[in-house]
DNA sequence: AACTTCTTCAACCGCCAGTGC
DNA sequence: GGCACTGGCGGTTGAAGAAGT
């Protein structure tokens, strides 16, 4: 006698994600942060269960995000992983921070699988979910307690990673004392939603930013008229933009109504913003930071898989020649 | 052009761990 | 200690589009 199904209760919407719920969501969590769930569908009005918000936030909206192709180094990485940590999505997500555990997780059965049985019919005893060949006769206690141990290990670097992040993750969306000199947004005075603005830290949001400009993009293209949730509230960004929903030829650009709609206030996050975008991958950015919390803090000891995941391509196929049992060596 | 099969991936479901009362 | 609740994780599903026949 388990509790009900959180998304059972009547009224309760499923399926896709439209934008308005979308921008209703980001909207939310950029003014109260991420978090506190339970009361996100009653606060905004969202017709959605706890977890689906949550859900769509860590997996589509939440700053950070890369889509579209993974990289061969991505790949790479992922599969050494893999063979690390088994399907432990969220700890390999931890390693590719613009990656979600999600993302991942399809990517492996969708295409990594694959080539994993491509290998494996290629001739060893098909244990399953590894790319290391288990002709390197361990036995399977043996396997299991190596197992055992990664994870342990796994665990506790993860946490401690994600223990550095917070603080990064939770001023996202600290409001600034000052008011935007940009913005362009119409607050409201409502006391449920729609938003107020999005002040959203430039640097953490790009990603983000970018996957709804492209969200907003489609949804303009759909409805020619923007819906009154928009355009009262959130596009209406004065002059140049008021009409921007009606037409993809207009100088506004769902880029540009964004821009003002998410209203990078702070001169630093501005700058944060380009110096981030001079980057040229922000995989780098993510991993010297956390080489960075993880060598100043002492907390976490570089571990080889570590290493691998700072060090250049030539150290990368050092250890993608090795086998499992020796790449772990440092582990156990 | 019509139909079938395959692929992709967003979203859902169920389970579990942590936390507070 | 037991219970209720919440958040997180991994497995799975199903709709939509692509590719093949």
């Amino acid at each position: 006698m388990g509790r009900p199904p959180c998304c059972g209760k009547n009224g309760i919407k499923k399926g896709p994600w439209t934008p308005e719920e979308d921008i209703i969501l980001v909207s939310y969590i950029q003014e109260h942060g991420p978090g506190n769930w339970r009361s996100l569908p009653t606060n905004t009005g969202l017709m959605r269960c706890s977890k689906s918000c949550r859900l769509r936030w860590t997996n589509y909206l939440r700053p950070g995000i890369k889509r579209g192709n993974f990289t061969d180094h991505e790949d790479k990485m992922i599969i050494h992983l893999q063979a690390l940590l088994g399907n432990r999505w969220a700890a390999i997500a931890s390693y590719l921070p613009q990656r979600t555990d999600n993302d991942i997780k399809n990517y492996w059965n969708t295409h990594l699988k694959k080539k994993h049985n491509k290998v494996q019919s290629g001739g060893d005893d098909g244990q399953e979910g590894h790319f290391c060949s288990s002709s390197q006769s361990q036995t399977k206690g043996q396997w299991e307690r190596r197992l055992q141990t990664d994870i342990k290990m796994a665990k506790q670097a993860l946490s401690e990673a994600l223990s550095l992040h917070k603080p990064t993750t939770s001023s996202s969306f600290t409001f600034p004392e000052t008011k935007p000199s940009n913005s362009h947004i119409h607050t409201t005075t409502s006391s449920t939603y729609p938003p107020k603005q999005l002040n959203i830290n430039a640097s953490s949001y790009a990603s983000s930013y970018e996957n709804i400009s492209k969200l907003l993009e489609t949804w303009m293209m759909k409805s020619p008229k923007t819906p009154n949730l928009v355009s009262n509230n959130m596009v209406t960004t004065g002059s140049s933009c008021s009409e921007g929903a009606n037409s993809t030829t207009d100088q506004c650009t769902p880029d540009h109504a964004f821009d003002s709609l998410l209203s990078f206030n702070s001169s630093k996050s501005v700058e944060e913003l380009n110096n981030s975008k001079l980057r040229t991958n922000e995989a780098d950015f993510f991993q010297d930071q956390r080489k960075t919390n993880i060598e100043t803090h002492h907390q976490v000891p570089l571990t080889l898989v570590d290493n691998w995941l700072f060090d250049d391509e030539e150290c990368h196929e050092d250890l993608m020649n090795m086998s499992l049992e020796e790449s772990t060596s440092g582990l156990f």
